[in-house]
DNA sequence: TATGAATGAGAATTCATTCAT
DNA sequence: CATGAATGAATTCTCATTCAT
């Protein structure tokens, strides 16, 4: 009992410390560092460790949480009476949401392998593919798409926009709409 | 005599240390660092410094110059009988050579606003346009294609696949097959 | 009750610290670090310091055991019908746990001057003195020998065995055996 | 000739850095810093890390150069006519340079393994081999003794007078001639 | 009282940039 | 001019110690 209260002050740094990270990396990328990260969550960074014993680990819960919410939406798209139509929604969702952190996310993550991450990926990846299978078998999606490739083009969206700087919704929501044009039946 | 032998010299030493950043940078990306450039140069730190300010001044030198590479392909593509068909050896073009320092240049200078990238981004970017203009007039590319959003789609592909690791050529070459076919008529 | 149950625990806690920190300090040397100490004897690092104000007490409290329990065997030595011999015997005895804990103890305390360390240090040279005193009264030991000097040699072979990573029981009793030598009348 | 001065610049902060490094050594042990090693030697942290790499590699340094000038003494006192005498010493003489830095310098470099040392260290110990033969062949030293245990021995009692702070030089000059005895025919 | 979360000073190390030679 | 030695700010990460629960 008396440890579940010592947790909840716990679990409430710990929540600070990724919302602070997300916010960091959104703006610094790569040039982000854990003092930073540490003041703005309002903590020391003796607590940032504490909860991750590497900035790398920090990076990958920050990611993964990102990664976990894609795969829920993809999974909730594939239950979709329409998956097509769930799928263009789901582009549409997740450039949305990497352009919101300028893609710094993805390029910081790139390289990490940590589990908690690698197993993220494997099921978001998962989650695609079983959306993607079930708008070819509806027939609105070309049979040859790859959940690869779809990665590759939308994440490289996030990526080339993030790198432009570029701000307007307009331009990502046209790229992910030619996109989704490339996927097409 | 003397002044233009040594103005020689100093011509050779600028484009050895250019050459020599590009090599490192295709190899280290972000982790490339002035000491190694000096030493492939051959050359003193100095000297890269008396070349160039700041190493963004070198990273400017090295990505315009492929920037400014870009722009003549496009140039000649434009001039071609079949502007959609050097369109689309365009794209492949761009997509190998970003590949082949695997997208890390590109993310280098992201950020970088130096005037001598700045204006090279901005020539290769018209030529990209005259060039598009010929393969709409052609009919052979849809009359809403901007170069803007092939830029992204280019760009990002590349960065995307060097993000992925991914090595097989047959990769990107089928994301970039993906990107000319969103643009095809 | 309470009370006696409460100062029970303590003192149970007490005794759990320190021998985890005995092992550690054993394992690690100077590498021991206090969340170690605390993880090993089952407690949290709370209690560690509820025990011990700071680690030099707690270095202090397990150097002063193991003092401690050289002056017994000193003391039961000096009571011998043999004095030169229990003084072999007390010899080869201290060198060899010195070197069971690779002589890292030792080091660590080397400069830890709290009380308890320092008295039990002289509770120890004196019970090695009467030791020496009876056997150089028997005829055996030269009798300009001093506990002194015999401090710093078998203390000196400790650590040295230690520090060369000498595991062969061989060599080091070899060492003592030349102590012994140095030693006798 | 340019890279002449330059040079006798960089050389004399290296001797600098060295002598600095081995009274920090000295002083503080372990506990030694590259910041305070840098103040004292008045050059920046980065000017250290120029001369060596880590840290281990100056301890390294400043531990070889020791080693080398006992290597030295040992076949200088080989070559003389009275080897026992030379022994003698020589023994002496390291046991003084020993405690000079309170033995700090001999436990910090023995897990340092880095070939300067390594090497310097098996020089040290052939020098020393051929001192002693000498005077086995003499017939002045027991025809058993073995130069690692004389090392254990004289390094053992460098190391113990350091943790035991004994400055008395009468205390160090009794236990080295202590050593010599126990290796007396 | 016991716990362990939080702290933050401080360590090793790196590297862009400056400047004496 | 070229050189590379020197600088020191900045980064990641550790751990003894404090203190809220």
């Amino acid at each position: 009992m008396t440890a579940t209260r010592t947790r909840a002050d716990a679990v409430r740094n710990r929540e600070r410390v990724v919302a602070a990270a997300a916010e960091v990396f959104a703006e610094k990328g790569e040039d982000a560092v854990i003092p930073e990260i540490a003041a703005r969550a309002g903590v020391g960074k003796g607590t940032v460790y504490r909860c991750f014993p590497t900035k790398d680990h920090l990076v990958a819960a920050v990611a993964s949480d990102r990664v976990r919410s894609f795969e829920q939406q993809a999974r909730t798209a594939a239950a979709s009476d329409d998956p097509w139509a769930a799928f263009e929604a789901f582009i549409e969702h997740v450039a949305d949401a990497q352009c919101t952190d300028r893609g710094t996310l993805a390029s910081m993550s790139q390289s990490n392998e940590l589990p908690v991450l690698v197993e993220a990926r494997a099921a978001a990846h998962e989650a695609l593919r079983e959306l993607m299978d079930r708008a070819i078998a509806q027939g609105a999606m070309r049979p040859d798409a790859d959940p690869t490739e779809v990665k590759i083009l939308v994440g490289g969206v996030a990526r080339a926009l993030a790198a432009a700087g570029e701000r307007d919704p307009a331009v990502w929501r046209r790229c992910a709409s030619l996109v989704v044009d490339a996927l097409r039946a």
